[in-house]
DNA sequence: CAATATTTTTAGACTTGTCTAAAAATTTAT
DNA sequence: ATAAATTTTTAGACAAGTCTAAAAATATTG
């Protein structure tokens, strides 16, 4: 068993290594966790005694097996809570993501396999991002972001990025929501926005926003 | 804002205030929650400082209104969901206890607002005992032991004394559920014991089960 | 009421997880 | 390839929550 803290450091080293693919650093994992380097030391010293990481002085750590597979349980139970606060309670997609991570440190394998069932067993979470099975597998999809299309292109709208509340909030207030159609009718060259049509409604697009925007064509 | 170990104190008193009315003891703390006496000197005082209980040296506690209301909140999650889980999760009532526990401890108004909503604002839990409301007051009905019954009265099973799984599973096989009306045929002096009928069928119980069953007439 | 038993508190220690400051190793730049 | 900058580790400290052992207070009883 885990202790909250140590499934926060392997969440953390998971998520971190899905995007490196090297050896994660002491200073990355306590800028994620917005703790000292210091901490993380000792606590990846007691993490590789638990044999959920690898780690060798100076040369960060990589998730084990078992550490990968604990990681993408809580990574999984984090994601489907995710969907019963916006399918069962009313949540909108900017309000559950610190319920969650209260909830994905709850110790039940019948509680999570029942609330899988009730969910009626989803693959991805409000973000778009995929829900890991119970062997922590997790089906990756070929989304690519929209800053990416040409003009004329067009896909569906499968996730975001940056899933900051302010992001979110404000895909809310244009209306764009993760299923819909989006068409780039026009890229500008001096600052990159976007000119994109959806709902049958022209909307202008900054880059940033087509970088946190996930499309599948 | 109170620690897990904060609110399990809490739930503790509040637990063995309803039962006793007296100062609560740090022996009687000790034993409920499973730990020594000298711990609990300890956080009593820390709970003093926090206003949510009255502490004088050797008098033991008592809680503060604050307290109370406080401890209520966790009481009222608490039973909301184990509803849940019987409800929703197709758990049964002797398997709740444990993941409601931990469940108890998630911060979030809405969460609990909404789950409430979801279940039909439920006013009892699966084992008969009343939920909170928001304000922390309880509606105390006058429910009796089956052991006080008189020979040829009946009334309605509507909660258990003991929650403990052992006893759960003894009710489940004699298909003894709350709702159900009971009738004392026979009651045995010798040994206290009961003949019963419920559901048309004759049963006998001990005079331990027939301590640990709630009725209302 | 005084002796004894029990309960409660105190004192000091230990674990977990964190921090700051300083030392050691590694990386980057001149 | 040295020197400087950065990263990582170590050393020592601290808060929360717990424990054991001993002291102090309270309760029981002859
Ligand atoms: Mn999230
Ligand atoms: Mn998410
Ligand atoms: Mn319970
Ligand atoms: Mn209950």
């Amino acid at each position: 068993m885990f202790t909250l803290s140590e499934e926060n450091y392997l969440k953390a080293i998971y998520h971190l290594e899905s995007d490196s693919k090297k050896g994660i650093s002491t200073n990355a994992i306590a800028k994620s966790l917005e703790t000292k380097a210091s901490s993380v030391t000792d606590m990846v010293k007691k993490l590789s005694e638990k044999e959920v990481v690898l780690y060798k002085k100076y040369q960060g750590v990589t998730l084990t097996e078992f550490g990968k597979k604990t990681a993408a349980n809580i990574v999984r139970k984090h994601r489907l809570w995710e969907v019963f606060l916006v399918e069962k309670l009313n949540f909108s997609w900017d309000e559950v993501h610190d319920v969650a991570e209260q909830l994905e440190h709850i110790k039940s394998p019948k509680l999570i396999n029942q609330l899988d069932a009730l969910l009626g067993f989803p693959t991805h979470d409000p973000h778009g991002d995929p829900i890991p099975d119970k062997e922590g597998n997790v089906n990756i999809v070929d989304k690519i972001l929209l800053s990416t299309l040409n003009k004329g292109e067009s896909g569906v709208c499968v996730g975001v990025n940056d899933s900051s509340s302010e992001f979110l909030r404000f895909l809310d207030k244009k209306k764009i929501t993760l299923g819909k159609i989006i068409t780039v009718l026009e890229k500008e060259d001096f600052d990159d926005s976007l000119s994109i049509e959806i709902d049958g409604e022209k909307l202008s697009i900054s880059k940033k926003i087509a970088n946190n925007l996930y499309i599948k064509k």
